[in-house]
RNA sequence: GGAAGUUUAGCUCAGCCGGGAGAGCACCUGCCUUACAAGCAGGGGGUCAUAGGUUCGAACCCUAUAACUUCCACCA
């Protein structure tokens, strides 16, 4: 046999384990007609980005839930892939190009999307390496990738679809434009954050006269696209204003004073310079007045050719200018300091322009209903359900999603445009070459791509073939369960169930498993630019992957954020030394062939207590992963296997493997080796890598621990009684062990134990105590325990303490100091006193006796009893020692 | 303005169907006891944010209040 190293390092095994994985050839889904299928959809990574320990998180979650189902028998997929992630990618190329001194304008294209191809070749393995490195027990022959030819196709049929029903439109629109980027951006996109600022208070003359009309902006260069002037038609102050004619400094042009309800006539002046191109608001306001609308700016944020001397000069150096005229003119009335919310780009942080733009949307709200329907009527359930409160908000107050994004890495929109007849030509298949209006073949494509999250909507059903009725698809489709953080659900969650419903006419997935964010040891959010980030990878390579694994969910509420350190990791890390080092010990004292067929074995109580409590946790473990509380299974699971099976069980069994009677110690082998077994077993869900590498020195083992039967409630198992008999020894065990502490006994000095028993209980005790001699005699650092008829024989200078089972008599000599004793001894009482006190006063109140449960009812009688008789044993010793 | 969450030991957090307040870390005491010092044994420490209510019984359910967090809307 193998021998295992004395501590446990991870950094030896895991990655042959993952190889053992990998060529056993049980990641890779089948379809098997006499198996169920359970189905993952892992969320897509960026193709060219890195692990992060949010990532860490996700995979981490998903991998216990879909190897504890394996393990159940389910016919599973956990279907991987990654994401081109358009805007993100392009950006970083865009970038690159910049070092290099070009633009992707002078690429061109064509040159421009083989660089993109490039560039996703070269780190595109790179995520899926360090996802490996978690040990994610994915399908990798499925890999899939949201611009493959499977997904394209999805994405195509899907847009044609929409597009047939009215769904899909295109029109001018105030969107949000990303200078920097270059591109539109859905709301959804958007990062608001509050930014300090100015107001600058203009006064527009009043045409024909000597008045002004002072307004305050907080963007002065949007007024050389403004069109009017708005007040509200309450506000008596403008009435007579209203109607009249302003000249706009600087420009010139002639705009009227308008009265609209939108404006507040308590914020800033009460009257609003209104730029329909240039303000979600304003655009409203010129729709209802119908006022022009012009664009002052151009894609990179200079100002055009309608801003006239200010012609392409950047926004904010136009800003400067424009105050400084103003200035000049006599038309500045004061700047003060002013905070306001800004938009920036999510993935460069550059601030946003809202402007008027022709861009495709997706109309929302009829695809929002039956999204809302569908979780309504449970049949995609929220975990927690908390988080269906926060995905009816959004949908209920849905706007059309802006889909358009002026960028190259992506699906491109598959719309035609003739250049003969004007037509828009959208076919769910093959590209036309013929306009289907006028027979032209003078046909363009849309130059722009559609939004990432476009096909990431898809994902669950395009990567089984969808729009084909592949076997996969028939097999695997609805999907069981998706896991992500609450940052997602309005990007991609939402968007799945619209799309799943719409195309599939089912729901993606029958349930949603929501985390939360990890955050630093402070609570702040991890970011690259406080440098608080932890690296998974260098986790795992100081601690090990179940380290980090254990570390991300146990002791934590599901959809709570979490904080990190390496504190965290270093709990877990002692916990696995603590399996890896019991499962050594149980395996060094194996050394012949050892049957783990319990019913050959002559069980002892000690051995009944363990199974019990062997049996209570797989019921619990299993019940709450089925729950997806994944805390709760990790929480009780550790404490089985380090409290009831380490430092009880393992101690208890030294007696026997030391001891000169063989058969008993075979049969406490057996014992042993079958709690280890079914321990590893419970813990191979949230730590693969250690019971994997520790189930390969396990004796008797076919195959590996990754497709082992998950273990089983079994009730001839259960040995409800005996496991609570047996609890009466472990409290004995720790009394003794408190006494001797009491009185700084030293640990190594061995005491002898008088114990006094109620005459009614005396057989039974005896046998149970006659039974657990020797364990008792070593845990608790006894040299003899005997019974007596009373606490004399043990002698004046004697500590004692009453447990359940037995009043204790520990005679220490020099070591008692009488006085101390008797005030134990009270303090001691005195609690006992509060308990009987609790108990006789809830029982009589009667309300309690006839309303309580029966058993709560006979519990406390039973509790009362108990504490009467300490009492009485607490009040005679205190007597004694008078 | 709308919505969701949090408030429990010194710190970080669990706490299921309402039925004697828990863990890890930290702290104190004693131990290298032949699996493990990444360990063992023993211990101290809580007005479960506040105020009401429902109930035989509330950390848990209801109402209000306070503080903090997040998301959405939005300040021209």
């Amino acid at each position: 046999m193998k021998e295992m190293q004395t501590t446990y390092t991870p950094g030896q095994f895991e990655d042959a384990i993952y190889e053992k994985w990998l060529k056993s050839g049980a990641f890779s889904a089948k379809i098997d007609p006499d198996k169920v299928p359970f189905t993952v959809m892992m969320p897509p990574p960026n193709v060219t980005g890195q692990l992060h320990i949010g990532h860490a998180l996700d995979e981490t979650m998903q991998d216990i839930v879909v190897r504890f189902k394996r393990m159940q028998g389910y016919a599973v997929l956990w279907q991987p892939g990654v994401d081109h992630a358009s805007l993100a990618t392009e950006h970083k190329i865009v970038e690159k190009l910049r070092e290099e001194g070009t633009t992707k304008e002078e690429l061109g294209r064509e040159e421009f999307l083989r660089r993109a191809w490039a560039w996703k070749e070269q780190y595109g393995g790179r995520i899926v390496e360090q996802l490996k490195k978690l040990g994610s027990s994915c399908d990798w022959s499925r890999l899939a990738f949201t611009m493959d030819e499977k997904c394209s196709r999805a994405v195509r049929e899907a847009f044609f679809r929409l597009y047939e029903a009215g769904l899909i439109y295109r029109g001018s629109r105030i969107i949000n434009w990303c200078p920097d980027c270059k591109t539109a951006l859905s709301d959804e996109e958007v990062s608001w954050s509050e930014d300090a600022g100015h107001f600058w208070y203009f006064k527009y003359p009043v045409e024909g006269s000597d008045e002004f009309l002072t307004i305050a902006t907080t963007r002065p260069e949007t007024m050389l696209g403004d069109t009017a002037v708005a007040v509200n038609p309450a506000d008596k102050r403008y009435a007579s204003l209203v109607g009249k004619t302003l000249i706009l400094p600087l420009v010139g042009r002639r705009i009227p004073v308008v009265a609209d309800s939108y404006v507040d006539p308590a914020f800033g002046t009460g009257a609003v310079k209104i730029t329909p191109a240039h303000d979600p608001n304003d655009f409203e306001v010129g729709l209802r007045h119908d006022l022009p609308m012009i664009r002052i700016l151009n894609d990179d944020g200079t100002i055009n050719k309608e801003g006239g001397v200010y012609e392409g000069l950047d926004r904010y150096e136009a800003r400067r200018r424009i105050v400084e005229d103003m200035e000049k003119e006599g038309l500045l009335l004061k700047v003060e300091a002013h905070t306001h919310n800004v938009g920036h780009c999510h993935r460069c942080n550059a601030t946003l322009e809202p402007l008027v733009s022709k861009q495709w949307f997706v109309s929302m709200q009829t695809l929002a209903k039956p999204a809302i329907d569908a979780v309504a009527k449970n049949k995609t359930k929220f975990t927690p359900d908390r988080f269906a409160k926060i995905y009816y908000n959004w949908l209920e107050n849905i706007r059309d999603w802006c889909i358009s994004r002026q960028l190259w890495w992506g699906h491109r929109i598959p719309v035609w445009y003739c250049a003969d007849c004007g037509a828009e030509v959208v076919t769910p298949k093959d590209d036309p070459t013929v306009c289907p209006h006028c027979g032209g073949t003078n046909l363009s494509q849309d130059e722009d791509c559609l939004d990432t999250w476009f096909s990431s909507a898809l994902w669950p059903f395009s990567t089984l073939g969808w729009p084909e009725e592949t076997p996969e698809y028939k097999y695997f489709y609805p999907t069981d369960v998706l896991v992500t953080g609450y940052d997602i659900i309005p990007f991609w969650v939402m968007r799945m169930m619209v799309s799943g419903l719409r195309y599939t006419k089912k729901v993606p997935f029958r349930d949603v498993l929501i985390h939360g964010l990890l955050r630093d040891d402070q609570g702040r959010k991890m970011s690259k630019s406080l440098g608080n980030g932890v690296d998974p990878i260098e986790v795992i390579q100081n601690y090990g992957a179940d380290s980090l694994r254990l570390a991300l969910i146990s002791g934590v509420a599901p959809g709570n954020d979490t904080r990190i350190s390496n504190a965290k990791f270093e709990a877990s890390r002692n916990f696995l030394n603590k399996i890896w080092n019991a499962s050594r010990f149980v395996l060094m004292n194996v050394k012949e062939e050892i049957s783990e067929d319990l019913s050959k074995v002559k069980l002892q109580p000690a051995d009944r207590w363990i199974i019990s409590h062997l049996m209570t946790t797989v019921r619990e473990v299993t019940l709450a992963l089925q729950k997806y509380d994944l805390g709760i299974a990790a929480d009780k699971v550790m404490s089985f296997a380090w409290e009831d099976f380490c430092d009880w069980y393992i101690e208890l069994s030294k007696p026997a493997l030391y001891g000169t009677d063989d058969e008993r110690r075979r049969q406490t082998l057996s014992v042993l080796l079958f709690v280890l077994r079914n321990t590893l077993k419970l813990l191979h869900p949230f730590a693969p890598f250690i019971t994997e590498e520790i189930w390969s020195y396990l004796p008797g083992n076919e195959g590996l621990i990754l497709t082992a039967d998950f273990p089983r409630y079994n009730s001839r198992l259960a040995y409800r009684e005996e496991a609570k008999s047996f609890e009466g020894i472990i409290e004995l065990i720790k009394a003794i062990r408190a006494i001797k502490v009491s009185v700084n006994c030293p640990p190594a000095k061995k005491v002898h134990v008088y114990l006094v028993t109620d005459p009614r209980q005396l057989q039974g005790v005896k046998r149970l105590v006659g039974l657990n001699k020797q364990s008792i005699l070593r845990l608790a650092g006894a040299s003899e325990v005997e019974f007596s008829e009373s606490g004399e024989a043990a002698g004046d200078k004697t500590v004692s303490q009453v447990v359940s089972i037995a009043h204790i008599f520990v005679p220490l000599g020099e070591l008692v100091n009488i006085e101390e004793e008797r005030a134990r001894i009270q303090k001691e009482l005195l609690k006992v006193e509060e308990e009987i006190a609790r108990a006789s006063g809830k029982l009589a109140n009667q309300n309690f006796v006839a309303k309580a449960p029966k058993k709560l009812v006979d519990d406390e009688r039973a509790k009362l009893e108990k504490y009467m008789d300490m009492k009485q044993k607490l009040a005679v010793r205190l007597a004694a020692l008078a």
